[in-house]
DNA sequence: TCAGATTTTTAGGTTTGCCTAAAAGGTGGT
DNA sequence: ACCACCTTTTAGGCAAACCTAAAAATCTGA
């Protein structure tokens, strides 16, 4: 079952609703670039599903089931931006990669991208590879560890 | 235009058949887990648009313009797929995943990619942070960079 | 060589997500 | 309280990618 759609509503309305919200019609299709029409055709599926509240002409909020898969894609959608501006990718470019991304990926590498991500921040304020990492992306050339440096890492490496 | 499944089949046509190689609807089907009687109308269309030469009851090959086409994905396909397992996913999912990547991507994200998995190949046999990453994998456990190397880090920072 | 097996195509249907146009529901200002 | 103006829904359609069943073409071996 294809789902790539259901979950982009589910996010948009998160998005713009939060986790009470009541969410109009008008505004997910503003924020979707869609057809009021086609939303409200979803809206209803989502409630069949149980993850929206839905009440005609009145709008939708997210049912605790929704609330709970919408932190979810939140989550996602956040490790995999984080992950791609860390490696130096523009934010806005990085905002719309992980927004697809996050629906055609399985888990484990998600998980595997958070901690990377996490990795990142807590080993070493900014870690020095990375510094040559962001050097090369700008020079094109790369730079080789320092002699000194390599040195050390092979003595740490033995154990 | 959406054209995720068009690519999917290109790929899938240049992995049977390579560069001139016809490939037959049944084992493109086979591959892709489809009906054969799929395969056949989607092989109409592509021949509309000049990736493949399709000659009824024998199979299709690619075009000049479908290889170039093709190869373009396999080189994604690839980098992306080096890059998950660079990281430590296990090659299998990393190749499932780097699949439905590729076709939801910019190229930005892409070229990003291959020069994160270029750098690791180049900065250094076998980087010492990747080494401390991959532990953290197993272990949970984020180990410090030792004071000695952070230091030295520091020192070339500075320049 | 030609009949049965296999492969491929055609025909007709389904689902999903989108659209437009028109009808129905809600609302603010006088 | 009512009407003009939104907003929302319904109705009817379209396109893409898939399916099954049956027809057509090709292949194969006795």
């Amino acid at each position: 079952m294809k789902q790539r759609t259901v979950e982009e509503y589910m996010e948009c309305i998160y998005q713009l609703g939060g986790a009470d919200g009541q969410v109009r019609t008008k505004d997910i299709a503003g924020c979707m670039k869609i057809a009021p029409a086609s939303v409200t055709e979803m809206l209803q599926k989502l409630e069949k599903k149980n993850y929206v509240n839905y009440e005609r002409y009145r709008g939708a909020s997210l049912t605790k089931k929704g609330l709970k898969i919408a932190k979810e894609l939140e989550r996602r959608h956040g490790a995999l931006r984080d992950f791609l501006v860390a490696l130096g990718l523009d934010k806005s470019t990085a905002d719309k990669d992980a927004c697809n991304i996050e629906h055609v990926v399985t888990s484990d590498t998600v998980q595997l991208l958070v901690k990377f991500v996490t990795f990142l921040k807590h080993c070493d304020e900014k870690p020095f590879w990375l510094d040559l990492f962001h050097k090369y992306l700008k020079t094109g050339k790369i730079e080789r560890c320092p002699e000194e440096l390599q040195k050390i890492c092979k003595k740490y490496r033995g154990d």
